[in-house]
This record gives C-alpha cells, structure tokens and sequence, in this order.
DNA sequence: TTGACATATAGATAAACTTCGATTAGAATA
DNA sequence: TATTCTAATCGAAGTTTATCTATATGTCAA
C-alpha cells in the first residue's frame, strides 16, 4: 500500500512552471520576499503582466504573498514547490528513487 | 561552488509536462513499452494527436522509442524526468532537500 | 480627505497550442 | 510487387495563453 502523504494538482503544477517569464519570477522570488515592483524592475514585461502571472503561481500554490504596507510581497513556497516536483517523480519515474529529505529534530 | 551534473531546460521540460494529455500518455508509457496503437486504444484522443503529443514528450527527453517491425514503441526516460524534476527543486526549492538517491554497486 | 504610490482587474489582440481529418511514409506479408 | 498495417506529417479550426493599455482598488501620508 502506497501513503501519499500530499495531493497535488501535477497538471496545473506544470502549467504553472510552464513559462519564462514566470520563471524568471520563480527565480527572483527565490529565498526572497520581493515586492511586484521589484520584479517589474528587474524584468522587461508591464507591471500588469507580472501581476497575471503572480496570480497564476499562486493558484498552482508555488508563491505566497503577503501586504506590507502598500507593498505585497511574494515568496516561492518551497515546501510546496518540492513536494510537486516529488510527486512528478513518482508519478512517472518510480523506478528512480527521488525524494525530499526532512531533517528531523533529534 | 555548485557542480551542475546534468543541464536541462526547465521551461521545455515544464512545457512538455503542462498537458493533461501527455500526463495521461506518460502514465501509459510508465515502466513499459507500448505502441502509439497502445495509447490511442486507451485514450479518447486521434491517432494524429498521439503522435503530435509523443514527438513533444521526445523533443523534451521525457520519452524514448525504437521501432519494433511495423509499431513504434515508447516509453518513458525515467532517469531524464528524474533529473527534470531534481533541477527544477534545485533551481526554486533549494533550501528543501529533493535528492536524486543512486545506488552505487558494492 | 485628498493625493501619491503600489497592485489588481478588465478588455483587446496576437501568438501559441491542441485537436482533428486527410494524406504520406515506412515496414511486413501475401 | 501489391496490399495491409502502423505511425508521422500536413493543413485547418478552435481554444487557450501571454501581453499590453486603460482603469479600478487598496494603502499610506500630507
């Protein structure tokens, strides 16, 4: 008997990777909070256009966002993001053996 | 320094998977070999769009094929989806621990 | 509360993608 | 070689997606 311990979506998971530009989002909300603004700096795409994206990745789950002030500040939500490329793995490479290390407290 | 062992072009890798067709067709391809016939008896889907569907999961490395007499056969490059799945951890979730373990003879 | 700043939403357009039917190409067999 | 079976390619239609401009919403500060 298998445990699947999270359910995960693999089809709008990769839908949501499935772009440059919203990974080069991913890459500058990488171990980050950054603010929209940021990223439209950063990027040469229209601020309403990084927003759309923003919105998708947070459907899938891959971002989270918070307000500071007049700011809202986005994050990869690693966590998540590991367990959908986990899930893939096992989904269509059971044979491999790839897995998401969790260090435990003692 | 970081030593990159294998290079993978996450948007194609991420494309190639954003299809809830192909996900269907990868599950069928997944651990054995089976004919383009295979698939199309098994999915709702014209031959033509199985075919369509298998060359963008080649293009990617997600699948391998050989033809065997008169059917083609694929399936599914594990190894390769593996790594796909491990970069694209590595490259957003690096503070998680997605590990690709690899069993080393003796 | 008014103005300025930051982000989200709406609507339009163009490009990309999925799908299909028709046809072509390749391989085995009679 | 002609026929049959299998898969790939072509071309078209419909859908989805990415992007933009314009506008609305939300938050803070003066």
């Amino acid at each position: 008997m298998k445990t699947i311990i999270f359910s995960f979506d693999t089809v709008e998971f990769a839908k949501a990777l499935a772009d440059e530009t919203r990974q080069k989002i991913m890459a500058l909300c990488c171990c980050q909070w950054v603010s929209v603004n940021d990223i439209v700096d950063k990027l040469d795409v229209a601020q309403p256009t990084v927003s759309h994206h923003l919105k998708i990745l947070k459907n899938a789950g891959l971002v989270k966002s918070e307000r500071k002030g007049k700011q809202v500040m986005y994050t990869i939500d690693q966590e998540r993001l590991a367990q959908g490329c986990c899930q893939v793995a096992e989904n269509f490479a059971p044979d491999q053996r790839v897995e998401l290390r969790i260090e435990v407290p003692n």
